[in-house]
RNA sequence: GGCGCUAUGGUGCAACGGUUAGCACGUAGCCCUUUCAAGGCUAAAAUACGGGUUCGAUUCCCGUUAGCGCUACCA
């Protein structure tokens, strides 16, 4: 079913649904990138739309930059964000045949041509002779390349050649994208770009660069949808150019806008946290931090944002793609973890508090759904009371054990401002020890009768409930901040309270 | 410098020729009174600027400005 209701003849849908080819290529030249990750999830959330198959494809095409060991972190962070693929991953640096022969097409069709030019005449991009503009600015003037080896330079003794694709001298060349529309580029200003770099020591010819590279490898693995960043869309008629030179249809492209950071330059580590693994670690909860970033550039039409992964898959078009950067607001990202801390079904949250709690080396293994109770009765039941009763406080999973370290264990910091601030009554020691005395008696523990107890105590005391409830809870927990106190005294359970009022009274009393 | 893309509150998005320009985050204030890092309510806050087209422009066109991108034997 669409969006608006209409629903495809099935026989055409199921046709249409098994052709669509996504892909999701990363360069291991750093960690997974938000804005890397954000390309990955569209092209997912796509792929699993139409019914299709998610690509990963590995380019490593610079032996110089390329750094191996980045690899699994990238895919670590793929498998977080949830986002999985159905072949793949693939290694350019293993295709190198591939690129070179389709380089050796081009240059027997006239496609592309031999260049003697030394490397470093290039470098900086200062192709021919500098522009008329008299102060060159930072960068330099710069004209785009129509090398002279074009038409046939002799060969240099000596000098390897790299392979350059010869762009037509007039003319236009133009593509559908299916965020931008239909884009038309003149081909004056694009280059003679190359496609193989030379060869190094008895080589014919190097590594492929990333023009060629991309365009064989969509080809040979049948891309019909390029879902990419926006910052390739200059580079796009080069490709279109390349598969015209390999007699193959174009994909449909789709660019996709930039992540920016706050003040709107190009996201960086000055903004923060770039890398995905980062996120991950500081505790965010993977489906939250994936709908934040589906709404980066991305909207399902109306209002809703609060959207499940099921949700995501269902509305997501590239019809409803922006054409506008957008600003990574974490402010936002963290409303989104305390959305999904306290609306998730609370059995899909106790595995990602377990983890938190056994890397915290807090974890009691009579938590465990199916374990036998441990002292004091506590139990899977109770572990997921207790969570369920703090998760509308939490903003991150380590908060779980910082925050909220006194439902899990006894050793936790008692706060010397909230005692200062709830503690100020002289008669708050003898109402606690009273508290505790009246509290150990009880033959029920539940909220009531703790409500009860607690109420009568303040009145005989002559106390407000408040100051006695507000005194109790830094007590009992060490913090001016916790969930309400009756339900906090049901989940610690009776023996542990008592013993915390008194061990607070006679902390007090020392104090 | 050249080429390209974009432009709705501080931020993310709605409104795809006609609305008092909507929602959310954030911010401020108020309420709740058992704390607040919970919850509820309210407020301030936007169509970058200038021209067109049209009965009517946030919406379509042009220009300006600004931001971003590309302009490598990087990807």
């Amino acid at each position: 079913m669409n969006p608006d209701g209409k629903t495809l003849p099935m026989s055409d849908s199921v046709q249409k649904r098994s052709l669509a080819r996504v892909r999701f290529a990363p360069s291991p030249t750093g960690y997974l990138h938000v804005g890397g990750a954000r390309t990955a999830l569209f092209n997912w959330l796509f792929a699993r739309r139409q019914g299709g198959t998610m690509i990963l494809r590995v380019e490593d095409t610079d032996a110089e930059r390329n750094k191996p060991e980045l690899v699994q972190g990238i895919l670590d962070g793929l498998r977080w964000l949830g986002v999985n693929w159905d072949e793949g991953p693939f290694y350019q640096s293993q295709r190198t045949e591939l690129y070179r022969a389709a380089a050796k097409k081009c240059l027997a069709n006239g496609a592309a041509f031999l260049c003697y030019c030394p490397a470093e005449k290039y470098a900086g991009g200062d192709h021919t002779e500098p522009a008329q503009d008299e102060e060159p600015k930072a960068g330099g003037p710069r004209r785009v390349t129509r090398c002279s080896c074009r038409d046939g330079k002799p060969s240099t003794p000596g000098v390897k050649p790299a392979v350059r694709f010869k762009v037509p001298l007039g003319g236009t060349t133009k593509f559908l994208d299916a965020v931008f529309g239909e884009r038309e580029f003149s081909n004056e200003e694009i280059e003679d770009f190359v496609l193989l770099r030379s060869g190094k020591n008895d080589e014919e010819f190097g590594q492929s660069m990333y023009q060629l590279g991309v365009v064989v490898d969509d080809i040979d693995m049948r891309i019909t949808h390029v879902i990419r960043g926006a910052d390739h869309l200059s580079n796009t008629p080069k490709q279109v150019l390349l598969y015209r030179a390999l007699h193959s249809e174009p994909p449909v492209f789709a660019h996709v806008p930039l992540i920016l950071g706050a003040d709107k330059s190009r996201l960086s580590k000055r903004h923060g946290a770039t890398d995905v693994n980062m996120y991950r670690t500081d505790g965010f909860l993977p489906e939250a931090f994936r709908n934040f970033l589906a709404l980066l550039g991305w909207s399902p039409g109306g209002d809703e944002e609060f959207l499940r992964t099921k949700e995501l898959i269902d509305k997501f078009s590239l019809e409803g793609v922006s054409r506008t950067n957008a600003v990574f607001d974490r402010p936002k990202l963290e409303w989104f973890n305390t959305q999904y801390l306290q609306r998730l079904p609370i059995e899909e949250l106790l595995p990602e508090v377990e983890k938190e709690l056994k890397r915290s080396g807090l974890w009691k293994p009579e938590w465990a759904a199916g374990a036998a109770p441990g002292p004091e009765g506590r139990d899977h039941a109770w572990f997921s009371r207790t969570v369920d009763l703090l998760r509308p406080r939490i903003r991150l999973l380590p908060d779980f054990s910082s925050w909220s370290r006194a439902f899990f264990s006894d050793e936790f910091p008692r706060d010397a401002a909230a005692k200062e601030k709830f503690w100020k009554d002289p008669k708050v020691p003898e109402l606690l020890a009273k508290l505790a005395d009246t509290l150990e008696k009880l033959n029920e523990w539940n909220h009531d009768a703790c409500d009860h107890a607690s109420r009568a105590i303040a009145e005989a005391g002559g106390v407000k409930a408040g100051l006695l409830i507000n005194a109790t809870r830094v007590a009992i927990v060490g913090q001016a901040v916790a969930p309400p106190l009756f339900d906090t005294m049901v989940v610690l359970g009776q023996q542990r309270v008592v013993r915390r009022l008194r061990d607070a009274v006679a902390g007090f009393g020392k104090a």
